[in-house]
DNA sequence: TGTATCAGTGTATTACATACACAGTATGTG
DNA sequence: CACATACTGTGTATGTAATACACTGATACA
């Protein structure tokens, strides 16, 4: 999946560089101004050495080598080895030597495909994500799709719990997690909104999405461990049941104590209609944009 | 800060349990049906012992012994040297010698006060979280201080970005944790909502308040190491930037490229503008739910 | 036919978490 | 008041994991 067919290097490298001309660190000025997404695009530093490598790694072809025996396996065959055993046991059953245990190899053997594991890890986590949906053509409105994107994403979160183990918002980035922000800037785009405003949009469904997940995925990490959710709920539940009759979280008592009338909501439900009581503060802002 | 004075053991243990009578587990179906919020808090399985005794080692009072030697240290100190090496140099620095050495005692000491590493975790992660900030009072509207305390949230979390290198929604959770929820749902009764629709509005604006905050914890998370700031956006910026002439991603390509008018927000202000966009999704519902 | 190069191996080192047994100390009880 | 007890901190040992380094053998191009 990660990767290409070979000899399709296009210039792409460090664009974000020339896209804007000189924006100079303001030499004299040593006060630790706030950075703004523009600073991020336009940093003109030099990358770090081992960033740029787990980067490329997640990028550029693999050049099979031309000396040599071939191997025995591709750097795509360990990934899926390391994320078929993410899938079964969690991440932290992802060891070099039980990667390469499930690929017939001893436990040096990975290293010649990723120089560590945090490579590994980069690479496992681009492959977890997998691809976002196709959107139906002919297209739906943008909040029909926005909310498709976005429980597509949340179901995948749920699938790959492992995902929510590691920090997956710093760096690298590999195509598959551009691949979610395209189609999620793509829906947005049909608001009609400018640029800057439709990558503040994709910055709220998008921080609502991830966060308000966190309970699903761990109850998802749960089942996928094979424990039981019974006892996880249970546990849970004690937890904030502490709140009932202490006297420092009255509020939050009341919110546990009160009975629900009707039907309490599933964890999905419950998402679906966060969703859109967020969708209706972006829908307002693209009618008030008008 | 995690120890309160002896005695006022409350009958709170379980109460969860108790509010509501029966609901078995309708024995005969072994349909997988999905969780609901209430499903988890009247939970009826026994809690699994570990979790059980890791939620108590953050709610009950460790009992000064009686016999033997007096303890050198307390418990909080054992946390407050952890929390310490945390915010020095990440959380991977806090392991059971450094916490040890810290307070000049080998290894194995800490195992006095904490029986494994993951118990110790779920001690900092609770006295990381620090208590959300008090209402001034006479009391303001509820956007407001819903606003007060997400910001607050944030900048906690930015304060401390080790947090969330760590599934911290999972269990157990402590009463920093509760502290925060409860401030959150104090602040969102004031619409006037339903109990139910309290929480659901509570998860919709924690989870952007997390989720949206991801960036701007990476970012505390480079500076805190010591890490330069501009090495770190160029890393991300190049990631991005391969969007750029790359036709999978059209619509992001768009965002990129596309000169921002005016001035740019930094990730604060970002963040602010996207919580008022949801809060108006917020305030849309509650006007309409009279 | 080399010969540079690369794949997988074997072994060693280091850092941790943690089990276990021990030594010393303070305290309530006989 | 002697001592059994329970508890604190230590010393040592074990198992697991990441990874450095040097080695063996294969292989394709010059």
């Amino acid at each position: 999946m990660t990767a290409r067919k070979r000899g399709n290097s296009r210039p792409r490298v460090a664009r974000a560089k020339k896209a804007s001309p000189a924006k100079a660190p303001s030499a004299g000025k040593p006060a630790k101004k706030d950075l703004t997404h523009d600073d991020i695009l336009l940093a003109s530093t030099r990358i770090d050495p081992e960033l740029r490598r787990r980067s490329e790694l997640l990028w550029d072809d693999r050049r099979q080598a031309t000396r040599g025996p071939k191997a025995g396996v591709t750097p795509d065959d360990v990934v899926r080895a390391a994320v078929a055993i993410a899938d079964a046991n969690g991440l932290s059953a992802v060891t070099m030597s039980a990667v390469s245990a499930k690929l017939g190899f001893t436990t040096m053997a990975v290293y010649r495909y990723f120089p560590s594991k945090e490579a590994l890890y980069d690479a496992i986590v681009d492959a977890g994500l997998g691809h976002p949906p196709r959107f139906a053509e002919p297209r739906e409105d943008w909040r029909a799709e926005v909310t498709q994107v976005a429980l597509a994403k949340r179901a995948m979160l749920c699938a790959r719990p492992w995902l929510a183990e590691l920090p997956f918002v710093a760096a690298p980035h590999g195509p598959n997690w551009l691949r979610w922000l395209e189609a999620q800037t793509d829906a947005l785009s049909r608001t009609g909104l400018s640029a800057a405003d439709v990558g503040q949009m994709l910055s709220i469904v998008d921080g609502y999405t991830r966060g308000a997940s966190d309970t699903a995925i761990s109850l998802a990490r749960v089942r996928a461990r094979g424990g039981s959710v019974e006892r996880w709920a249970a546990a849970v539940g004690a937890d904030l049941g502490r709140a009932i009759g202490d006297p420092r979280f009255p509020a939050f008592a009341t919110l546990l104590t009160t009975p629900t009338e009707g039907p309490s909501r599933t964890l999905d439900e419950s998402f679906d209609f966060g969703l859109q009581r967020v969708l209706d503060g972006v829908a307002l802002y693209v009618n008030a944009s008008r």
